[in-house]
Parts: structure tokens; C-alpha cells; sequence
RNA sequence: GCGCCCGUAGCUCAGCGGAUAGAGCAAUUGACUACGGAUCAAUAGGCCGGGGGUUCAAAUCCCUCCGGGCGCACCA
């Protein structure tokens, strides 16, 4: 009996009670009746506080409604025991058999445990990183990249139609001045004002007199646009090649340029957007130039979209370009963005409303707070920009991705390097890791000594190390839609160490493979299907932090 | 000044109203002629930043103050 059937079983008992006493339709559903692991063992395997929730609706007394509760649930089959304790909980353990049937079913499911439809029918935008293809991805990008393709994988574990998406800024002023840039290196001459410094601008502009020697004959408006173009291709695949190296996955590269093309009736989608928002009635024409009313939505100012030299601004782009997300059939749009840009949320959030939408439901904006190493922050200003490659090269994907991964990203975080690079337990990454490989090593064994998985009997799994972590197990698909409903992958992580934790403590008290002199039983069987359904899970959360499950370390 | 985020063990951090606030590291002490000791067991360590409030119940929700971070462009 896994946690969902034990909470669909208690609604129904506890639905009974309600109408018994009157109340029949008190709308309960599932997920009111929470279940917990109860942290004190002595609580059994799961709690549930429902009594106290329904005691004054039903306008009961808590331990009274819990002892009625509890009474019925004794009958139910599967459960070995009910107690009420304190206030109102109600304390359940599940017979050895029903807990421990888990174990196959684990095994059978695979990669699917855990898989749920708790998001299923949304449809998702997930926007991150979406950096200037100007230069490499630094620090400031590697939290969203490794926490927003964690929650990719996440949000289409938990159900989600989702598509992750990086928005390539390759419009505007500053593509100039890189090519400007690339330019400037290519003839020895000094970066230009407003220009991009750097040893990654003098690599590209070799790589670009190499496969376009003319642009040191070319007059200069157009040298510096074939350095642009040829400097955006080559900068764009570096990008590329950083974030599959980091194991980050995107299904859309959307360049802005799209919506400065114009079409074929001769508007581009940035003109487009801004008649939209004007039939919706938030746009005004204030001397020259063309606002968009944002304090109707909260905004503590309007916010210019084009200017009164006729420029559009940067924001004009990103109307289009939220617009384009809703015409291509997301209903939902999650932006990943970082702290330094957190000003950026009203705006956006009132162009969901200008143009018809839901601000509070339509678009989701995650704010990140920025990395630290060793404590010092590492910005710009600093100039002590840490480069992701660097980052990566220095600590190992792995190391790099789980220790990003396993914070919330509204968390300040900071990393220390030494221990990022350590193989033990101060590491988490290797905890877990290094319990996965366990489970290969210890399947290894298993086989060796005519172990097999040929007979199944849960009630042998008596041991209390086994019931806490089978009840870990257990966990697994709420934690992955919770970790979906409040995009939060670090909850991923921590399960992965609290099931890690718990193996190994399991593992030190039983044994699978059985000592020299001791025969083949059943117990060892039937463990062997624990062993492996916690090296499945083990596997399942890694693959959604994007991190790998080595089967020997 | 206004807005957003954070403040929990010596350190890095979990804990979306529930029982005695947790983990890892660091400290102290144990366990290898036993499936990998990259592990496990045990001890110690806390006015959950301060103060009010809501609630049967607050680290968690609300208000306020203090401390830290980040933002407040007809730049991109």
C-alpha cells in the first residue's frame, strides 16, 4: 500500500464519519488528507492531523473524531496498527507485507516512479539563461541553467506539456558593438567605447580572420557587420557547447531577430504586439513617444515601448516575444530570472495584463538570488567574473550542478570550492552517488553468490531500518510533485540524500548477499528487490537534478 | 526614499500552521579476518535576528523594528 491508496482509503472513512454525523459534504478531496512521516518512529509509519483539521467544521472534539477515525481504520486491510496521540493525530503503521510490496513495484515501474499527473493538461513556457550572445556564459548564468533544466525535467515528470526555452538577445546595440569589438582585435586596435574587452574577443576575431580574411579591406560599417554575424555564429555555438557539456538541455533557441523581421503585410511581430496592447486599451501617446500604462497593473511607473526618436525599446521586444509565447499555445509562462534583474517582475507581469492575461496566473516570474563563492560575491563591477566552462572544468558537472541544484534559488548561496572537489561525505553529490554505485556493487554480489530476484515475500522485510526506508521510497512521487507545484528542484536533492542516508544505514544492517557459510533464502531474494528499487529511485532523482548515477565510483 | 529576497547549531543550509526544530561539515568517542570504512553508530551543540498580533497549535501567516543582498532608464 502505497501513501496515495492510504489517503484515498482514510477519505473515505473519514467521509463516512462526516455524513454519519450530519455534515455530509464537507468537499474533501485527497489532498486534504495529508499523510506525513512522522520524524519519531514510535509514531508509526504515517500520521495524519485530519481530525484536528475537521474538528470544528463537524464542531467535534479532536481526539474524539480521531479515536472514531481510528477505529475504522483498524478494519482496513493492510494496516497493522492505528493510535491517537497528542492533540488529535492519528498514527498509522502498515502491516511488513503491505509496506514492503513497494519494493516490486518499484522495480517493475522503473524509470516511471515517480512520474505523476499532477500537472497534467498545463502547458508551459519555462524560459532561463537567455543570455547575450556576446560573450560565455559566466556564474551569474550556471544557477538558472542547472535549476531551470532541473525543473524542466521536473515539470515534465510531474505531467507538464512543457518547453524550455533560451531567448538569444541578438538584437540591439550591443551586437553592433561586439562586432565593433571583434573588429578592433582583428586589426590590433583597441577595444572600442561601449565595446567588449576581454581574451574570448581576440580568440573569436582570429577565428573570424581566418574564414573572413576580408574584413580588413571592407569599408567599416560593413566589416564590422560580417564580424558580427560571424562573431554571433561562432559565440552562439560556444554557448551551446558550454551548456550541453553542463548537461542543459533547451527545446527552443528563439532568436530576437525574429520579431524585428518584418512579415509579409509589412509589420514585424514587435509592431504587432504594440497595436494589441493598444486595442486593449493600455497604451498612450505622450509626446513623442508611445507608453505602456504598467501602473494599471501595478507598476510603479509606465513604462516607455517606443521612443520618440521611433527607436522601439527593449521592452517592446519583450512584449512581442511574451505575446509569441501565448500564440504558440503556452497558457502558463515561467521566466527564470536573476536578482539583479527583479525590477524587471511588475513590468512584466503588467504586460501579461495588457494584453488580456492573467498576471497572477498566466506568468510566473522565479526571482534567484545571485552565487558566492568562498563568500565573495562575484559581479561585473568586481571584475572577478568566473566563467561557466571555468566553473565547470574546475569542480566537474556533477559537483557543480547538484550543489546548485540542491538550494532553493530565493536563497543567497554560498559555495566553497575545496569542498565542491572533495570525494567524501562533506560532498552530497558523492553521498548519493556513492550510494547508487552501492547498489550496483551490491547487485554485483547478489549475482555472484546466487542471489536472484525469482521469489518476492514483503512481510520478510521486518527490519526497522527496512520500514523507514521503504517509507522513504514511498515518498518519492509526492516529492516530485511537490517540487513541481512550487518549482523547487532542491526538494529533489534533499530526498535523494535523505534516501541515500537511509540506504546506508539499511545496508549496514542487512544483508543481501549471504555470509560464506549461510545459504540462499528468501530474505536475501526479496531484498535484493529493495536493493534495486532504491538504486532506481537513486537514479530517477539524479536524472532530474541532471546529474549522473554512476554504477561504480 | 520606494520595491523584492534573505536572517534557523561554530560553518553551509533544510523545514509551503502541527508532536521533543533537522541534515551534512567541523568537535569528541566508538565499529573493518562482514555485500566498497567514499560507510555506520553515539555524544555535544539553538531566546529559529528583536518585539507585537492571528490560531487549539507559529521557525512557518500578518504588522513593526534591526541587520545583509539586489533593484528602481525614452540601456540592452
Amino acid at each position: 500500500m502505497n501513501p496515495a491508496d492510504l489517503s484515498a482509503t482514510l477519505l473515505s472513512v473519514v467521509s463516512r464519519i462526516a455524513a454519519d454525523r450530519g455534515t455530509p459534504d464537507l468537499g474533501l478531496t485527497v489532498n486534504d488528507l495529508v499523510l506525513e512521516r512522522p520524524r519519531n518512529r514510535d509514531h508509526g509509519d504515517w500520521a495524519s492531523n485530519i481530525a484536528m483539521k475537521l474538528a470544528k467544521p463537524l464542531g467535534a472534539n479532536p481526539r474524539e473524531l480521531a479515536t472514531e477515525i481510528a477505529e475504522q481504520a483498524r478494519a482496513i486491510d493492510g494496516i497493522a496498527s492505528v493510535d491517537v496521540a497528542g492533540p488529535g493525530f492519528i498514527n498509522i503503521t502498515l502491516d511488513a507485507a503491505a509496506a514492503g510490496a513497494l519494493a516490486k513495484t518499484i522495480v517493475e515501474q522503473g524509470e516511471a516512479y515517480g512520474r505523476n499527473d499532477s500537472l497534467a493538461g498545463q502547458t508551459i513556457n519555462l524560459e532561463f539563461v537567455s543570455a547575450n550572445p556576446t560573450g560565455p556564459l559566466h556564474i551569474g548564468h550556471t544557477r538558472w541553467a542547472a535549476l531551470g533544466d532541473s525543473l524542466a525535467r521536473i515539470l515534465k515528470a510531474a505531467g507538464a506539456e512543457l518547453v524550455s526555452e533560451f531567448y538569444i538577445n541578438d538584437a540591439g546595440n550591443q551586437m553592433d558593438n561586439f562586432g565593433a569589438s571583434i573588429l578592433a582585435s582583428a586589426k590590433g586596435e583597441p577595444t572600442p567605447e561601449n565595446g567588449y574587452p576581454g581574451a574570448y574577443v581576440a580568440e573569436l576575431a582570429q577565428r573570424v580572420l581566418a574564414s573572413n580574411p576580408e574584413i580588413l579591406e571592407l569599408d567599416h560599417d560593413e566589416a564590422i557587420a560580417v564580424a558580427r554575424e560571424r562573431g554571433y555564429e561562432l559565440q552562439l555555438g560556444e554557448i551551446k557547447k558550454s551548456l550541453a557539456a553542463f548537461n542543459v538541455h533547451f527545446d527552443v533557441w528563439f532568436s530576437e531577430r525574429e520579431l524585428h523581421a518584418v512579415n509579409a503585410d509589412g509589420k514585424s511581430a514587435i509592431d504587432a504586439a504594440v497595436e494589441r496592447l493598444r486595442a486593449q486599451g493600455h497604451v498612450a501617446d505622450i509626446d513623442d513617444a508611445v507608453w505602456v500604462k504598467t501602473t494599471d497593473f501595478g507598476d510603479d511607473k509606465d513604462r516607455v515601448i517606443k521612443r520618440g526618436n521611433g527607436i522601439y525599446t527593449y521592452f517592446a521586444a519583450d512584449a512581442a516575444y511574451y505575446l509569441s509565447k501565448g500564440d504558440r499555445g503556452f497558457a502558463h509562462k515561467i521566466y527564470l530570472l536573476g536578482a539583479d534583474h527583479h525590477g524587471y517582475v511588475h513590468r512584466l507581469k503588467a504586460l501579461a495584463g495588457a494584453a488580456g492575461d492573467d498576471p497572477e496566473k498566466d506568468i510566473e516570474v522565479l526571482i534567484g538570488q545571485l552565487v558566492s563563492i568562498n563568500g565573495a560575491r562575484l559581479s561585473k563591477r568586481a571584475g572577478n567574473i568566473i566563467e561557466l566552462d571555468d566553473l565547470r572544468e574546475w569542480l566537474g558537472t556533477d559537483a557543480l550542478r547538484y550543489s546548485l541544484g540542491r538550494y532553493p534559488s530565493d536563497s543567497p548561496l554560498s559555495l566553497d570550492p575545496e569542498i565542491l572537489q572533495k570525494r567524501t561525505n562533506d560532498n552530497p553529490v558523492f553521498y548519493v552517488q556513492y550510494a547508487h554505485a552501492r547498489t550496483h556493487s551490491v547487485a554485483r554480489n547478489a549475482g555472484e553468490s546466487g542471489v536472484d530476484r525469482s521469489v518476492f515475500d514483503a512481510s520478510l522485510l521486518t527490519n526497522e531500518s527496512e520500514s523507514i526506508l521503504l517509507g522513504v521510497l514511498a515518498e518519492f512521487p509526492r516529492i516530485v510533485a511537490q517540487a513541481a507545484e512550487l518549482r523547487e528542484p532542491h526538494r529533489i536533492a534533499r530526498f535523494a540524500e535523505e534516501l541515500a542516508g537511509s540506504y546506508h544505514r539499511w545496508y549496514d544492517q542487512c544483508r543481501v548477499t549471504p555470509l560464506n557459510d549461510e545459504e540462499v533464502t528468501d530474505v536475501h531474494r526479496t531484498r535484493l528487490w529493495v536493493n534495486d528499487a532504491v538504486g532506481q529511485v537513486l537514479r530517477n532523482s539524479l536524472w532530474m537534478l541532471g546529474v549522473s548515477a554512476p554504477e561504480r565510483m
